[in-house]
DNA sequence: TCTGGGGTCCTAGGACCC
DNA sequence: TCTGGGGTCCTAGGACCC
């Protein structure tokens, strides 16, 4: 009856990411207060003498948010997620920079590597993080994993140049936590009798599954710390989260958490959104959201084509000047990846939206994928391109209500 | 001049089938 | 004819995460 070794999970997030990335480049910037963000943002020009000009916040205009802030914007209350136009009034003077997705993605791949040659069971969790099992690393038994952890910070150090934090501990939900409690570059190990001594005290939000909506409910119940829902009775969390939430609430609060290190998931959906430079209007400013539209999908058929899928549900998102959302989706007869296709069936959910209010943003998706490597070939010319024919009495509904099909603002799609 | 883009998971109701 | 229960698919919205 001996209980099975605990699981031994790392997580390691980088240092914030996209500007430390950004000082790399331009050691110059160091000690200055940062920003990231507002995707049209203007590239720094080298000057005659060699030394670099880079644009300031206030110089933007547009509508994007921060993405990324150093410790020294920070101190002006510039924070990620924050709207660039309002950064720029909190700090005007600090330096601009626009997001370099490409050279992030080239970086993350680098520390993701030097990674998994040490530690093979890594489960990817974006850019800048990622979970280790390290319950087949023999040497981590021997000290929790401290050796190891220091071993792959080094790693990353020597793979990119860039300091990363860790922390370690029986499952994913508490090496999350810890490897926040010493940032930057920290190491923390966190094991399940620590908890209520070093867990209990921070606040509910702190839990990686409790956002803004959960922890003001929680708070309107008095419970504010993590100790305060561990010690909420589980009945009550239950009947006011649901059976589901509630339960994990209890369970998180305590430390509990049996999810795998899950090394590969498919995607259940490709999607393309963008928010225009001002709201349109579906009438007034008919051709150009239509342009978008097809670009849009169009966008994601390479993209769905790229990474060898096919979608089967084909769904659009629109956010009106009320910041409003309104998803609308359509299940197809058959899988597709064709961009006459999507642009079709989206059009079709576009009408069953009421387009009195101006638009903000417009976003078209794929979902109920399957992969597909071959490029599929085109089948029935009245429907377009599919994998796969079963008949949908859903789509044929669909179809009924509202023909003519190819109708909505369609632009030339190629 | 507030508020990006790409995802996942959950809930809930209705249709439809057995 | 009435009643009902389970299961799956489709659709819409919302919370949350990076």
């Amino acid at each position: 009856m001996n209980d099975p070794a605990p699981r031994l999970i790392a997580h390691l997030d980088m240092d914030a990411f996209y500007a430390s990335v950004e000082l790399l480049r331009y050691p110059e910037l160091r000690g200055l207060p940062l920003v990231i963000g507002g995707g049209d943002a203007s590239r720094p020009v080298m000057r005659a003498d060699g030394t670099r000009s880079f644009a300031r916040l206030r110089t933007y205009h547009g509508r994007g948010v921060v993405t990324t802030s150093t410790y020294e914007a920070r101190a002006f209350g510039v924070f990620s997620a924050m709207g660039m136009m309002k950064a720029a009034r909190l700090a005007p003077d600090a330096v601009l920079l626009p997001c370099d997705f490409d050279e992030y993605r080239r970086c993350s791949r680098l520390f993701k590597a030097a990674v998994r040659a040490l530690t093979p069971v890594i489960e990817d969790r974006g850019i800048d993080e990622i979970y280790i099992d390290l319950g087949d690393v023999p040497a981590a038994r021997l000290d929790g994993g401290r050796a190891i952890g220091l071993a792959l910070k080094q790693a990353v150090r020597e793979a990119t140049g860039l300091s990363c934090s860790i922390g370690i501990a029986p499952n994913k939900l508490l090496a999350k936590l810890c490897s926040e409690f010493d940032k930057p570059d920290g190491l923390t190990q966190l094991t399940q009798a620590e908890v209520a001594q070093r867990v209990w005290p921070l606040p509910a939000r702190r839990i990686n599954g409790i956002g803004p909506k959960a922890s003001e409910k929680l708070a309107s119940l008095g419970l504010h710390t993590i100790g305060d829902v561990a010690t909420a009775d589980p009945e009550m969390l239950v009947e006011r989260f649901g059976a589901s939430y509630g339960k994990w609430l209890h369970e998180a609060a305590h430390g509990i958490d049996s999810r795998p290190v899950v090394t590969f998931r498919e995607p259940k959906s490709i999607s393309r959104e963008t928010t225009f430079e001002r709201d349109l209007h579906a009438v007034r400013d008919r051709a150009a959201l239509g342009r978008i539209f097809t670009d849009l999908c169009e966008q994601l058929a390479n993209d769905l084509k790229r990474k060898g899928y096919a979608g089967r549900t084909i769904g659009i998102k629109l956010r009106f000047d009320d910041f409003r959302i309104v998803t609308r989706d359509l299940t197809l007869p058959g899988h597709t990846s064709d961009a006459r296709t999507i642009r079709r069936a989206a059009g079709e959910c576009l009408k069953r939206v009421d387009l009195a209010r101006r638009l903000r943003l417009l976003g078209v998706r794929a979902g109920t994928l399957v992969r597909s490597v071959e490029p599929i070939p085109p089948v029935a010319e009245s429907i377009g391109n599919f994998v796969a024919s079963e008949p949908s009495a859903s789509y044929d509904r669909q179809r009924a209500r509202s023909l003519p099909l190819f109708d909505v603002a369609e632009g030339s799609t190629r």
